[in-house]
DNA sequence: GCAAGGTC
């Protein structure tokens, strides 16, 4: 009997699915010589310090450096604490069963350093000794996976990903746990002030922000508006200089010719200059973007938006969820047109999948080297029955994007019109030509920012208008907005790092902080910790926040930085690399760190007591 | 009591 063993139970189904294997098991399917089972992620996490005798958190313990990890069940927490998780227990229980009847077992978790670390904890944890082959397909379609099983590689070529993989988890163990124990002790607190590879740099994140804004000393500045008129079409211009002092302002507002100084046209259309700007359609939903839309439209946090989107999932309503990738390959993208024509009756997207089929597709989203182990996010197209508001909130965002993504360009004109009348003013104005993809949602948002950019009449230069009114505006300059979830996640992908243009944000989102899958995580941390409060949709440090980040901004522990110089390490790693340099470091490091805690710590003691 | 990683 062969065993496959896939990450988790969508991937074991699906791969049982195309072998035709049909007998359902207890935690596994059997059929045609194999037995198809999964693991539910990480069932096993490195041993907690008391397992290596470490009892109580003592400075004597101090740096905790076991000379071998242990690996333990994953835990749950209950009212009594920290417990077994049962399935996980039963589930290992099964695999071992598996393991033991096999006569070769492959391994089909994700491909990837996780899924790596996945079954080789599993495998070493049982003690297993039975050869392993490898599974390593970027698709789950059927013919990548049948593909994928006529290529199966030898287990040991991941014997360096594992290396890389095994690093990265005692590594954050190491200077997570140390450090943490060494703030807390040192500074006497009752609670706990965790820090981490990820969460520190998190927290440091939206301390710095939130500092900054609060020492922004707002600039004054002065604008000049004038209104004009064409045949009764009123409109705006604003000066184009910024004008430091009120007098220098009321100079040139002294000068401006309007009718009430008796001039019948004093405005003087100097250029008008009018160009059509093409916008392509977003990208499908990672699960990053889906939750920064859905904070920004529905204010759900970004723990709610994943909780509901796995519900979803289990539902078999929508593709898993957990990517990072925003793209679909060709053989996901020969689907679409089904999908599509499943949405042709629905309430608000309806109209435009029905559109959608009188068009060739936008393949903006299709790119099968973008796709790494997960597709972006899709509908499957089971019908959806009597979900709850926010549950239904999020499947729309899903299915409209879906629509969104293969629409057209939304066309907009862009009109800039010159004027001068004793100073330089202008008027921009945008006019959607052709909405495109623009027409799926009709966002509020998107209208708001019209108003701000309203139509402008048709003029030419050389024309005289009359200026109907003038004001003298006294402006502030303002400070960055302070993060909220959608911010904050955005910020994460790149490290905190400001990068607007999309497709080169995307170029680093393996350079970000933490993944997809742990981003809302961190975030549930740091609230739990008490290191930040929601203050209406913004994330704000409390003062333990800002307390321990000021014990720790200047070390490397609260820099993004830092997870990427380990990266850079852990993929010399797997590249073959040795790995007896990058630990010592890691120990030399978590001593340092460590060390410097429990002096700092002192200082944290009083502001703590303070509150 | 503690990390970061994955998932139900």
């Amino acid at each position: 009997m062969k065993i496959v063993i896939a990450e988790k139970p969508s991937v074991g189904r699906e791969l049982a699915k195309v072998f035709g294997a049909t007998t359902r098991k207890d935690g596994y399917i059997e059929g045609k010589g194999y037995s198809f089972t999964w693991a539910f992620g990480h069932l096993l996490q490195l041993a907690p310090p008391q397992d290596y005798g470490f009892i109580g958190w003592r400075k004597q313990h101090l740096p905790m450096l076991p000379a071998r990890f242990k690996l333990a069940i994953r835990k749950i927490k209950t009212k009594d604490g920290f417990v077994e998780d049962p399935g996980v227990r039963k589930q290992l229980d099964i695999i071992k069963k598996l393991f033991d009847e096999a006569t070769e077992i492959i391994v089909a978790t994700d491909a990837g350093r996780e899924g790596e670390l996945i079954f080789r904890y599993i495998y070493y944890f049982l003690k297993c000794k039975k050869p392993f082959k490898r599974l390593w397909i970027s698709s789950q379609t059927d013919e990548a996976i049948k593909d994928g099983f006529r290529n199966l590689k030898p287990g040991e070529d991941y014997d360096s990903l594992f290396n890389s993989a095994h690093c990265r988890s005692e590594s954050d163990w190491l200077v997570g746990m140390n450090a943490t124990q060494a703030l807390s002790i040192s500074a006497g607190s009752r609670s706990v002030l965790s820090l981490g590879r990820v969460q520190t740099p998190t927290l440091a994140m939206i301390c710095s922000r939130y500092i900054e804004v609060k020492n922004f000393v707002p600039q004054i500045y002065y604008q000049i508006a004038i209104q004009l008129d064409k045949d009764g079409q009123l409109f705006k211009a604003i000066s184009i200089t910024n004008f430091k002092t009120k007098e220098e302002a009321q100079q040139v507002f002294d000068q401006v010719e309007d009718i009430a100084a008796g001039f019948e046209k004093g405005g003087n259309i100097t250029a008008v200059e009018a160009k059509p700007r093409k916008e392509p359609p977003p990208l499908l939903h990672d699960l990053s973007s889906l939750q920064q839309e859905a904070n920004k439209k529905n204010g759900f946090t970004a723990d709610q938006t994943l909780n509901l989107l796995q519900n979803l999932y289990e539902s078999k309503l929508v593709s898993y969820p957990r990517t990072g990738s925003r793209y679909i390959g060709d053989d996901v993208f020969a689907t679409i047109p089904g999908l599509i024509s499943k949405l042709t009756d629905h309430q608000a997207f309806g109209k435009q999948a029905a559109f959608l089929q009188t068009i060739k597709l936008n393949k903006r989203s299709v790119n099968a080297k973008k796709v790494t182990d997960h597709h972006a996010i899709l509908p499957t197209g089971e019908k959806a029955y009597n979900l709850s508001k926010d549950h239904q909130a999020v499947y729309d965002m899903v299915v409209g994007r879906m629509i969104e993504a293969f629409h057209q360009e939304c066309i907009k004109e862009i009109t800039k019109i010159t004027v001068n009348s004793g100073s330089i003013f202008v008027a921009n104005g945008t006019v959607v030509q052709f909405a495109g993809w623009r027409a799926v949602f009709n966002d509020a948002e998107d209208e708001k920012k019209d108003e701000d950019n309203p139509a402008l009449p048709k003029v030419t230069a050389g024309e005289l208008l009359p200026i109907v009114n003038k004001a003298l505006l006294e402006k502030q300059t303002k400070p960055k907005a302070m993060y909220n979830e959608a911010s904050l996640l955005k910020a994460l992908e790149t490290s905190g790092k400001e990068i607007e243009d999309e497709e080169l944000r995307y170029a680093m989102k393996d350079s970000g902080l933490g993944t997809p899958a742990t981003r809302a995580a961190i975030i549930e941390t740091l609230l739990t910790r008490e290191y930040i409060i929601r203050e209406k949709r913004n994330l704000v440090p409390t003062q333990k926040g800002l307390a321990v980040y000021e014990v720790v901004k200047d070390k490397k522990i609260a820099q993004a930085e830092l997870t990427g110089q380990w990266e850079k390490r852990l993929e010399e790693i797997r590249a073959g690399a040795s790995v007896t340099e990058f630990k010592s470091e890691i120990s030399e490091y978590t001593k340092t760190i460590t060390q410097e805690l429990l002096v700092a710590g002192a200082g944290l003691a009083a502001q703590l007591a303070d509150n």
